[in-house]
DNA sequence: TGATAACTGAACACCTTGTTGAATATTTTT
DNA sequence: AAAAATATTCAACAAGGTGTTCAGTTATCA
């Protein structure tokens, strides 16, 4: 039905951006649909031709993140046949700062923990290559395991993205040697 | 003004009680003051006569378990003079598991990251003991070595609660051994 | 028994929600 | 330029939630 497809995405997109204005300031909870049609320009009776409440529109944001991310992580699993976790991270970070405006928020104080776990689940690939396979682990614990690097990593790249007091290759290359590398990995030293 | 203190306080509880049922169903926005009520068999109005809205209860909540386990905190570092990591970790998951009722939500994936991010505050005077101080690192290099395992670690505990296939002792050990007794320490092996 | 505290019940004005249907504006097609 | 399709507006709606008030009821305790 949507024969102006250009015209449609441009309000989604000035409704999205509205909405995130106000979710930076508030949480979702107080975040009203007039409120963000106000701030955008358009009538209140516009949102509800794309979205079906303020919930709709915030997950319309978050899918879109994870798509973005999905194909950067089967992109660099494919053509990236080395086991150098430094520059996948860089890749995948290198995504983070891009969408950084949002990727600051989801990841933060007053972000959204179902997020970070979609996120987790993507990134576990790229980790799982490098970790020995069930090497004396049961499953059960290689589950711990996954938990506790997947969750570590991102929350550095988090507290990185909010305050970013050195460069990315530094960041990564720190992290990688001080924590990712003393995991049972599948090489000993560092990467 | 609360002469029958025992009496407010059971119809606090009861009205907390009501909500963390409602909680544990749906998301916090969903919930009206008058389900809270009727659950709990009050009148709307005795709601208001405790709490301003339906987030200053759930911050009640919040702020009691955290001022619990600041109290363990507090004891655990002032009685243990050993350098004891697993044993400060037992006493702290045993908490825990304790109001594991609560833990299981706030720490999961409906749960709030802001509760994640002070219980992480709390609970680093026990870690940074253990970790070298400032060897060679910078103090913002500190902060993320200390976001890494606080992170790490916090989510463990959290997908152990929600499901512990191993007994607490064997879970600790196994962490300790394999994720925080590898990062740079005041001591070489396994504590 | 009488005083005090806890709770009820009803009403209040105000705001948000999601939905409607008809009107208007803007673009595309012919 | 006229016609057709699409995008957006506008006003109205019932339903329901919010936070507050105040007079009335019930329970507790001394």
């Amino acid at each position: 039905m949507n024969k102006q497809p250009q015209i449609t995405n441009q309000t989604k997109a000035n409704l999205q951006e509205a909405f995130w204005s106000l979710y930076t300031q508030k949480p979702i909870e107080k975040i009203s649909i007039r409120e963000i049609t106000d701030l955008a320009g358009y009538n209140r009776g516009t949102f509800y031709l794309y979205y079906r409440d303020v919930y709709d529109i915030f997950d319309a944001i978050k899918d879109d993140l994870i798509d973005k991310l999905t194909f950067v992580i089967q992109d660099t699993m494919q053509h990236n046949e080395t086991f150098d976790l430094s520059q996948q991270m860089e890749f995948l970070v290198t995504l983070f700062q891009t969408h950084s405006k949002y990727a600051k928020v989801l990841l933060g104080d007053h972000g959204d923990p179902q997020f970070s776990s979609r996120i987790k689940e993507i990134i576990w690939p790229i980790l799982n290559r490098y970790f020995v396979p069930s090497a004396g682990h049961s499953e059960y614990e290689m589950k711990l395991l996954a938990e506790f690097y997947l969750s570590g990593t991102l929350a550095v790249v988090s507290r990185w993205l909010q305050d970013p007091q050195m460069p990315l290759e530094e960041m990564i290359h720190f992290m990688v040697t001080e924590t990712v590398s003393r995991a049972p990995s599948k090489k000993a030293g560092p990467l």
